[in-house]
This record gives C-alpha cells, sequence and structure tokens, in this order.
DNA sequence: CTAGGCTCTGTAGCCAGTACAGGCTCAAGG
DNA sequence: CCTTGAGCCTGTACTGGCTACAGAGCCTAG
C-alpha cells in the first residue's frame, strides 16, 4: 500500500492533481488568489488535503470546464459558501454568463462565415494573387 | 489647418491610431514585436509614419479581427511581403484558423447547452437549493 | 511666456495559468 | 546505513495580447 507509513492517507498536493485532473500547479496559484482555501500543513509543511478540498477543488473544475471565469468562479464559491446565496442569485450569475457565451458564439460565427466565404474563392493554386488577401488589404 | 506648420503632412502615432482604429499604445507593441516595422523619425525622434504603414496596420487590424494570432498574422504578413507566398499557403493557414475558430464554436455550443439546461432547472427562487450548484456539486 | 497637450522611453499590470531553479524530505534498493 | 531518485517546498519568470502609467522632452495657442 502506497500510504502504508503515513499514519493518516493523508492527501497530497499530487494526489488532489490526480483526484481532480487539476494541474499540480495550478493548485498551489488557486491557493494564492484565493479560490482554494490555505489547506493544513504536515509537521514538514508540506499540504495536507481532505475530501473537501477534492470537492471544491472538482467544482472549481466543472466551473471552468463550463467557461465561467475564476472571478465568477469565486463569486460561485461564495454563494456556496455564505448563508446569503440564493438559487436567485445564482440563477442571476449563470444567466449572465449564458449570455457572454452566446455572444462569443455568435462573434465566432460571423468570423467563420467570412473566412469560409473569403477562402472558397481562392484558387489554392501556386500563384500570388490570393482572394484572401485581397480581403484583408482592401479597405472595410 | 492641422499641420501647418508641419513641412510635410507627417502621420504621426496618433494620427494612425486615428486612421486605423487602432490603440495608441498597441501600435508601439506592434512595433516592439515585430509587427509593425520600425518607422522612420523625424529630427526631435517621433514617429513618422506614411500611407504604407497605415495599409498594413489595417491589414492586422481586420486580420485579428477575424480572429487571427500575431502568430498567424506574422505568418500572413511574410506571405505578403516575400516573392514565395502563393494563394496555396495562404489558403492552407487560412484554413487551419477556420478548422480552429469552428473547434471553438463547437466547444461553446456544448457549454451553452449544458448551462442553459441546467439554469432551466433552476427554480429562481430566494431559496438556497439550486439546480446550477448541484450540477456543480455532483460528480461528473 | 506659459499652460496644456502631444510625444518619447521603460516598465508594470491584467488573466489564467505553466515552468523552472534551488533547497528539503522521504522511501526504497544495495 | 547510505545513496539515489522522487516528491515537496518556495519564489520567480514566462506566455499572449494588450493597456496604463511615470517622468522626461517638445510644440503650439493664447
Amino acid at each position: 500500500m502506497n500510504n502504508h507509513h503515513r499514519k493518516v492517507s493523508v492527501i497530497r498536493r499530487s494526489d488532489l492533481a490526480r483526484l481532480t485532473g487539476c494541474n499540480l500547479e495550478t493548485i498551489r496559484y488557486y491557493e494564492n488568489i484565493g479560490v482554494m482555501p490555505d489547506p493544513p500543513r504536515t509537521s514538514k509543511n508540506y499540504r495536507a488535503y481532505d475530501d473537501s478540498h477534492v470537492a471544491r477543488l472538482r467544482f472549481v473544475m466543472r466551473s471552468r470546464d463550463l467557461g465561467f471565469t475564476l472571478e465568477e468562479i469565486r463569486d460561485l464559491l461564495g454563494l456556496v459558501d455564505g448563508k446569503a446565496g440564493t438559487c436567485a442569485d445564482v440563477q442571476s450569475l449563470a444567466s449572465r454568463h449564458i449570455e457572454a457565451v452566446r455572444a462569443k458564439i455568435a462573434d465566432l460565427q460571423r468570423i467563420e462565415k467570412v473566412l469560409s466565404e473569403t477562402v472558397s474563392r481562392c484558387t489554392g493554386d501556386d500563384v500570388p494573387e490570393c482572394a484572401v488577401i485581397d480581403a484583408l488589404t482592401q479597405a472595410a
């Protein structure tokens, strides 16, 4: 057994990284910026995490996967931690985020349309004339 | 007249910013990283641009609007500048960029779907129970 | 002649991490 | 018991794509 010689099977930083899929260094970064709490330390100053840290970091990772900024994640965590957080608060935060995501999608779709239309006018030949370059060079 | 006392109506940095819509400081940044050339200077060390700089910066701005990275823009500019650049080269670069844009759209659409489905399960009430928080808290 | 606005330079900050150097500590193999 | 390599600790530098600011010089209108 791996932790045979540790009194308690403490969760170290590398364990937390493995359990959550978070990068090792990122854990320390999240601690520095206050997204993860300062964990208790062993006598040798090693970070000693527990299940609550695993849960919290998973929460952060899932929020991150959904495109929330760390600022928003901090707010979400605040709503979870504090008694004050209501479903209405979370819904409001999430709705604003959805709007931002939709705006980004619309922007990228506009870009995709322009690009694919322009590229379709390319001959693709071994010649210097190019529809893409023309489009970028011409006045808007 | 604005430029009455300048021998030639030289394009200064602020003029270039105005003519292209580029931020004043960004022009200097682009110069530092080699996207814009070091312009000639006046006797008093002021940058003195001409129409070619306006055209180049407009090219950069339009490329940027289409989501090309500065790295890609550098490559595009290289293809425009060098004799070696062919339509095929540009098409290849642009096609790869389109693929990246499409991947980003797909990713954001997945996020939008998950988020909107989750938020739709919210009551939106003044209560601590929340479908969004539950979704973020639960194991994937 | 002076006030203010422009220009110049280098540098620091933003986000969200990632990477690395240099020093401890720990566990297993010889 | 000792060495070796892995793991942990810290601070710091780097990324991309800017943006902002301080402190200097310059220029022009009133």
